[in-house]
DNA sequence: TCTGGGGTCCTAGGACCC
DNA sequence: TCTGGGGTCCTAGGACCC
């Protein structure tokens, strides 16, 4: 049996444990520059605010209807986050952790009270950290992701679901008539794994909810759609096609964008953005112990500016030697920067990402056609560099990032254009000792 | 005026091999 | 004029997730 655990409305939660009067009032949190809204409080999901909804279209609802805005503080979620997952852990033998928001705990082998244990899970999550969740499980992932759903959903709009499954549903313990009631009332659009596009093509085909869904042509559906849609299926019909990964694989790729707090086109100042990302992505990699093989930069004009002429080049740089080191990837991005920029456009946003990445150290061996001495002196600077590197992390984490880097990467000016906006952000309240919350007698 | 930032996997098609 | 039959590997693009 798999349970799926999640926070409710993450990131406005966060907000809300130290902001108690935030609670009952409609709240959105904001992408970088004050973009979009990326997490939306149950009372701005009722006002119409969308996921990813364009702030200056319910920039209104401000005056409206009271709605709150702030800036996305990850450093705050990030910390939350571990604090939940590190309680959430303690109630099964093995734990995944998806999302910032949500893990699988695989309850193999425990047998027992499952929404009781979930109900002790939920309550002592709220006590010990403030975040709500919601418990689901079942037996394959996608129907504890399923049951995880239908406890928020049954929370939330009451009448939906039998109120008995809010909070915590347990899939795995209904009686088939019970499981198909749950099932015919749940559109297939929600399932795990079917997103709009598939959602809609399985509409078209007359097949509208998980019922329909479980029931439909098995061989048909792999012809029409692929082996993904074909596993999720199986998942719901209690075929376990998903395991619980407790040991979570390296990256494949690491990336770094951003939007710009307004438009670039010098070449100076995105080269200062780029090395900034570079930087990023570099110590990305070696946090995770990888080297890349290339680094893929890409820069790109606004699709919303009508009259803009477009321009949105990218470029692989393949490197010779796969490295981690800043000084290497900064200096390969700047280059591909260098190739593909074009002066007199209004570049919005750019982005560096590190690709073909490989294990730290497995490296592939160069026939020395030379002397020897040229190998020689590769393997000791080699040895220097990662010294170096490991050097300049430790100065960042000590100092804060961008203590030290690369002066090509350096904030040249106090009000850079591009610096993102972020003008509603909360303190963060549990990884700085200058921003924990002041009590007053 | 203002529109996020990360990731994963699968498939089709082209280049290339013998 | 007629023009094979297997493979593999890589990449781009599309779907999905949060």
């Amino acid at each position: 049996m798999f349970a799926l655990v999640d926070v409710n409305n993450m990131y406005v939660s966060c907000e809300r444990v130290f902001r108690p009067s935030l609670v009952g009032r409609p709240v959105v949190v904001l992408s970088n520059n004050d973009g979009c809204a990326i997490a939306r409080s149950n009372e701005a999901k009722d006002l119409g605010v969308k996921m990813a909804q364009p702030w200056f279209q319910v920039r209104h609802l401000e005056r409206e209807a009271g709605l709150i805005a702030l800036s996305a503080n990850f450093e705050l979620y990030g910390d939350m986050s571990s604090r939940m997952m590190t309680l959430a852990a303690r109630y099964a033998p093995r734990q995944e952790v998806y999302s910032i928001d949500e893990c699988f705990l695989d309850f193999e082998g425990v047998s027992g009270d499952l929404v009781g244990i979930g109900r002790d899970l939920r309550a002592t999550v709220l006590q010990w950290t403030g975040l709500p969740t919601s418990v689901g499980f079942g037996p394959t992932k996608t129907l504890a992701k399923l049951a995880n759903h239908v406890a928020k959903t049954a929370d939330r709009k009451p009448g939906s679901y039998p109120a008995a499954l809010a909070q915590v549903c347990d899939l795995g313990a209904m009686s088939r008539a019970e499981l198909d009631d749950v099932l015919r009332v749940t559109d297939v659009g929600d399932v795990w794994g079917i997103g709009r596009k598939i959602g809609a093509r399985l509409h078209e085909g007359g097949i509208r909810t998980v019922l329909d869904l479980v029931h439909a042509d098995m061989a048909s559906l792999r012809r029409q759609f692929s082996v993904v849609l074909e596993k999720t299926v199986l998942e719901l019909r209690g075929t376990t096609c998903l395991s619980v990964e407790d040991a979570p694989s390296p990256n494949q790729q690491i990336m770094c964008s951003r939007s710009f707090g307004e438009p670039v086109t010098g070449l100076s100042e995105l080269t200062e953005i780029v090395s900034q990302f570079a930087s990023r992505v570099a110590e990305k990699a070696r946090a995770q112990q990888s080297a890349a093989g290339a680094v893929q930069v890409f820069i790109t004009t606004s699709a919303f500016r009508k009259r803009d002429a477009q321009h949105g080049p990218s470029v692989t740089m393949p490197l010779v030697r796969p490295t981690a080191d800043t000084r290497a990837l900064v200096g390969a991005a700047v280059h591909a920067l260098a190739g593909m920029y074009r002066p007199g456009f209004n570049y919005v946003k750019a982005g560096v990402m590190l690709v073909d990445l490989r294990p730290q150290g497995q490296e592939q061996g160069e026939l020395d056609l030379f002397t020897g001495a040229a190998e020689q002196e590769a393997v000791a600077h080699h040895q220097d560099r990662s010294r170096l590197m490991g050097a300049l992390d430790a100065l960042n984490r000590r100092f804060g990032r961008g203590a030290v880097g690369v002066a090509s990467a350096a904030h040249r000016t106090a009000h850079s254009s591009h610096i993102a906006r972020q003008e509603r952000r909360s303190p963060r309240y549990t990884t700085r000792l200058d921003e924990v919350p002041t009590a007053r007698a």
